[in-house]
DNA sequence: ACAAATACCTGTAAGC
DNA sequence: TGCTTACAGGTATTTG
């Protein structure tokens, strides 16, 4: 599952490969994949070079001379892969973006969750500033989102948690409050600040949003070094199909009944409201 | 205003 | 073996 350090990953490939390079055509085949406007407005970006990429939160944005941008968000099971010109398709590949001089970058996505989107085109109004996103100018389809995961610090953890009885890790995979943590990241952060994920925000202490705030970024960026997390699945592989390796250093996502690797307690697997977390009762309060 | 539930998907794995 | 069911989960939307 692409999170913050997946698109993270993604981003820096595709930036080393396709700067500067002119992009030749835009084809899309999957009627889900453009879904927020008429999929023929991709084609606004047909003739333009890859200027800069950024990203936010799981948006990742490429943007082309002309001020054109577009965004990508893979969701749950969407690759973007580079790929030779012409060479076969891949099932469920369902949008080609064909570059001058650097090939294909192919969108694949088995579950069609993910999506391309031109922002401003929309329905929406079109971009206006809003201070502090490391993306530039907000667009309106990503100003509900929160800061980037990369950007909070303690002061602003504690005052979205403030007030809150939602449970912890709802709040840290809300992306209206923190950008970029989904499901394994959020479990990992927890265990790495020794919090439960169902302690209610409200009820996180000053020490412990200090941690958790610094969790955050040593546990991101390990994960950014370790080109993210591939898992039995593979759902997640970078931009040529290999996979991440910080899934060896998930302390416990996915290892109920495995030891914590600090106190040797089976690790466990709870379900509070809708969602479950991976935990360690010892490790964790 | 907040929070909980649901829809959207399909590949995989577990159960019968 | 073959079928059915549960599960995975990010986000927009709906309901409470």
């Amino acid at each position: 599952m692409p999170e913050l350090p997946e698109v993270e990953t993604v981003r820096r490939d595709i930036e080393a490969v396709y700067i500067g390079d002119r992009l030749q055509s835009v084809e899309v085949s999957g009627p889900r994949t453009v879904r927020r406007h008429p999929a023929p407005l991709l084609r606004q970006i047909e003739g333009l070079v890859l200027t800069r990429t950024a990203r936010w939160g799981k948006y990742l944005m490429l943007d082309w001379s002309g001020g054109r941008r577009l965004v990508v968000h893979l969701r749950m099971s969407g690759q973007l892969r580079h790929a030779t010109e012409g060479s076969e398709l891949v099932a469920h590949t369902h949008a080609v973006l064909r570059f001058a001089r650097a090939g294909e970058l192919r969108f694949v996505d088995p579950r069609t969750f993910g999506e391309l989107f031109i922002p401003g085109t929309s329905g929406t109004p079109g971009t206006s500033g809003t201070p502090g996103t490391p993306g530039g100018p907000a667009d309106a389809e990503l100003a509900h989102m929160g800061p980037d995961a990369l950007q909070v610090g303690a002061a602003h953890l504690a005052a979205l948690f403030a007030g809150h009885r939602a449970p912890l890790k709802a709040l840290l995979t809300d992306q209206r409050v923190v950008a970029g943590i989904g499901n394994i990241y959020a479990d990992e952060i927890c265990f790495a600040a020794g919090v439960r994920p169902d302690r209610a925000g409200r009820d996180v202490s000053r020490g412990q949003v200090r941690r958790l705030a610094a969790a955050t970024l040593e546990v991101l960026g390990r994960a950014i070094e370790a080109r993210g997390s591939t898992l039995a699945d593979r759902r997640y592989c970078d931009l040529y199909g290999r996979p991440g390796s910080f899934q060896d250093q998930h302390c416990v996502y996915a290892r109920a009944g495995a030891p914590c690797k600090t106190c040797g307690r089976p690790v466990e697997r709870a379900g509070f409201g809708a969602r479950r977390a991976y935990l360690c009762r010892r490790c964790q309060r």
